[in-house]
DNA sequence: CTCCTTTGGGAGATCGATTTCCGACATGCT
DNA sequence: AGCATGTCGGAAATCGATCTCCCAAAGGAG
């Protein structure tokens, strides 16, 4: 009824437990053939599979690496985490994927809980730029940590992240050549350091003058609210560049209601290229984040000597996706 | 460098590692309350956290339990993983989340991963009402498992599910109500408990003329296809009840395209209730699932003794919420 | 034929926390 | 005072797998 455990393997097959280890663990030392056969055919046919736990305390080493994200509501986020998990399963690893419910309390416990010895190496995507901070070094000091998506401030260790500044050029770029100088932006959650690179691009592009919609978090709700913002100041713009599609989704919705037209009148780009945007009307141009090269680097650098991991920011380069939101011949 | 042991944290305070523990792990014994600010203390300062394997491997416990999903790309999943976590993270534990990708080979693996000494307990969302259920037996002869939202044959264990018919009930008679009596289903995914529930339930009140449209998968895409068939059959159908919302979402997409009128020429319903229904135009008509109860009903089975989850089918009731894609007062 | 090297199995130590068991001491009762 | 009872700290066993040693047997060199 209880599990079979590497002893009663060992016996069946008439061999030490240390045969036994041997031959299932795969360490590199020769075991003789024939007993080999037999601790195998006992293995398989008791069912044995390792305690992790007694292995995990054995070895010091749980085969299994985390990652906090800031949200699973937000559909990015599954999908990096997804990204993330490819690369893992890849490896031979397993994924644990934690919520940090956009708090950066929770994503301290939640850091916390997972380096208690559940995990090998974690990926953080940082709940804010600031205050995430401690939680995050104090994590890196024990175990290796990469941040991903996402840097935050005195973190200790090394993020892999997006060129958010290249990516607002790209949709401002492609906006302008398209016909559309009055640009607005709609940002949120400016504590995360990628609305915050988000909202800074803009504004040097744009200068002060540029119209600018602030809204605390990244919620649909949010976008909403940035709708009606733009629809009272529709005869100043004529373009809007959202900071994250759930916010686009939104104000897209919003602006339909208020029978604003969309290419038409007003403009609308995303921001993370999730798939629910092929199914808007109009669908939504967007950034695509190169999220597989970025996992595996992230995991590459996981794995790497700790010096590898020194307190740094590298970027990738974003890719416009041009959908019929921004221009009708799509 | 390394993490402080009890030992060390014994040491600092001047007791044996025995009474250290029966402090911090909270041992139902008396300990000198001066012994005990001691070991507290120095706990803090060394800023100790009990190794998770050794703590596991030695109790037999792990504080953790799991959930695979079918995919983490719908996102009525992601919240039934949610809801699921709210009460786990209650009770003291913590939640592992696993996609299954679609798969059942995927889906076992996954259990098997999870199994082997990493978790107490198995929530499973099963792929397949025929495919899933080796594996789920498997795991229910070693853990206590519950299965969630749908079930799957010869499974060994209990199923907390939704009471598909009487949803489906409401959903058509909420339709009549409103005048329509040319009702077509689309479904997907009739592999699963929950589509093959749906399905039957729809035929058994419709009649054998029902129009039914089939779709091999839950996806955003077969939503489209089902879409362009439902606008060659316009003329002979009023409402659409669809098994999934993200069926609905992607079907509504394509009928706007098609510039057929929602819900004056066809209404339309989605099924699971979830977040981006109220983002489109118009916001969609659904079924929500009461998740917080079935969550901890499950939750409570899981922990149960093992006779209390013989294998059968927990049935909560649905409610309807109804918008504007049925109803253009709302 | 002896000695040295190589090969490979097994006994036991080890990882870190919990828990059983024993003994020391205090308290209460007669 | 003497004995039963209770309280509480610590030594050591324990969970299951891995890994370091040691030792026996086999093979090779001189």
């Amino acid at each position: 009824m209880t599990a079979p455990r590497l002893l009663d393997v060992a016996e069946a097959a008439g061999v030490s437990r240390a045969t036994a280890s041997r031959v299932l663990a795969g360490t590199p030392r020769n075991v003789d053939p024939e007993l080999a056969r037999r601790v195998e055919e006992a293995a398989l046919r008791l069912g044995y599979q390792a305690n992790h736990s007694a292995r995990a305390l054995r070895t010091g080493t749980t085969g299994t690496v985390g990652v906090v994200v800031p949200t699973l509501a937000n559909p990015y986020f599954v999908q990096l985490a997804d990204a993330i998990a490819q690369h893992v399963r890849a490896a031979g690893g397993t994924l644990m994927v934690s919520d940090a419910a956009n708090d950066p309390a929770i994503e301290a416990e939640q850091i916390d809980t997972l380096l208690a010895g559940r995990v090998d190496g974690l990926f953080v995507v940082p709940v804010s730029a600031r205050e995430s901070g401690a939680a995050v070094r104090n994590a890196a000091a024990r175990r290796p940590v990469v941040l991903f998506d996402r840097w935050t401030e005195d973190s200790g260790t090394v993020a892999v992240t997006l060129d958010n500044a290249a990516a607002v050029r790209l949709l401002v770029e492609h906006l302008e050549q398209t016909g559309r100088h009055r640009i607005a932006l709609v940002a949120a959650d400016q504590a995360s350091s990628s609305g915050a690179e988000r909202l800074a691009a803009f504004t040097e592009l744009q200068g002060d003058g540029a119209t600018t919609v602030l809204l605390p978090n990244f919620t649909t709700d949010a976008g909403r609210t940035a709708g009606r913002r733009v629809v009272e100041q529709r005869d100043r713009i004529d373009a809007v560049v959202c900071g994250a599609d759930v916010l686009a989704v939104g104000l897209v919705s919003t602006l339909h209601r208020s029978a604003v037209s969309v290419p038409g009148e007003i403009a609308v780009t995303g921001f993370d290229d999730t798939e629910i945007l092929e199914l808007f009307d109009p669908p939504i141009t967007s950034i695509r984040h190169p999220l597989s090269a970025m996992a595996e680097r992230a995991l590459t650098l996981l794995q790497a000597p700790s010096r590898e991991r020194a307190e740094r920011v590298e970027r990738f380069q974003p890719q416009l996706v041009v959908r019929a939101s921004t221009d009708v011949s799509f």
